[in-house]
DNA sequence: TAAAATCCCATGCGATCCCATAGATGCCCG
DNA sequence: CGGGCATCTATGGGATCGCATGGGATTTTA
């Protein structure tokens, strides 16, 4: 596995850490971070939700190569210059697979005593329980309209509705080694 | 062959475990899972029906390859990502077959003690055994119309049409809670 | 030196592995 | 042609392992 697939909600305990999902944990080492090392993960505010971003080599350099697209000097480059890297906490990884997050990230996602750990693939975010909720909720709302790509994409392009039974019919002869 | 077909109903027993229909592993290890290995099947709840879609690595491209068209920062891949990344669950097959259902993804298809395993070709589904009674019930009755449509290519197809998870009605014994 | 951050160990629960049983199927050999 | 044996699948239960979590102990910093 090379993805951040998933989602987990592990405790803040009373010290503030919080333990790293051992699926992700993997994933970091593979993309170049080994555990009881010296290097960290990447974390920084969501830009576009109250969360926290976050990953491992692979996801610090999708962000160089965002900005160098950008042209120099420009306001784009540097406000998300500013935006970007001057958010960034680069966050060691203990002994145990735990994280602890510093008071100005926990502030911008409001995490209390519990985080949720979701998977996206190059990169994971860390939710309040309770606000992911509801994101989840309009995701898949949106995603409905979506629907006809991802029907293509999960191959009955047929039609439009999962429709289970219809495909009955094909003689079941398949299986066989 | 390496497409998902028949339905398999089994039970899910007192650890939540349930086996994954013979057949359907086979399609699995072609797709590029080794029973044994550390790969998994990879499952999420049905957009639009009680149910869970899973398959193998495959489906999990194409799911890649859809996420892959959309521009990065994107609003809308953030939302695309968090209803499908988000929502995948990786289960992995133990040595005897079988995958442990997490709590989050019975309760989207109403999962109690029983899932009815139905084939879709490249994925398949999972259903609470009496919902998806119903759901072929109407799928039959829709089929009958488009019998016409279909022609000589019906005749031979519905043959095989008979009811494959009736068998487990007959085989299975101490079918208790 | 006090407070905070880091490391190390203990523990409970859940997940995973391994083995045993039983029913069903198919094959071989009589 | 039929009986019995080997095999495979589904299922249950016990044992084991790993992870998340909590609590000190130790080091670092102001």
């Amino acid at each position: 596995m090379d993805r951040f697939v998933s989602t987990f909600t592990n405790k803040i305990d009373a010290k503030g850490r919080v333990s790293i999902p051992a699926a992700f944990r993997v994933v970091l080492e593979r993309d170049g971070y080994k555990v009881g090392g010296s290097a960290g993960i990447y974390c920084y505010p969501s830009l576009d939700a109250p969360a926290l971003d976050a990953g491992g080599e692979r996801l610090a350099q999708k962000i160089d190569g965002l900005l160098a697209g950008l042209p120099d000097y420009s306001d784009e480059r540097d406000e998300l210059s500013v935006a970007l890297y001057g958010d960034v906490q680069v966050l060691s990884i203990d002994g145990d697979g735990r994280i602890v997050l510093p008071e100005s990230l926990r502030a911008h996602a409001g995490l209390r005593d519990a985080v949720t750990f979701v998977g996206l693939g190059e990169k994971f975010q860390m939710w309040e329980p309770g606000r992911f909720g509801e994101r989840r909720q309009r995701a898949r709302e949106k995603v409905q309209g979506h629907r006809k790509l991802l029907g293509s994409a999960a191959g009955s392009g047929s039609r439009s509705g999962d429709d289970p039974a219809s495909s009955l019919g094909g003689g079941g002869q398949g299986a066989r080694e």
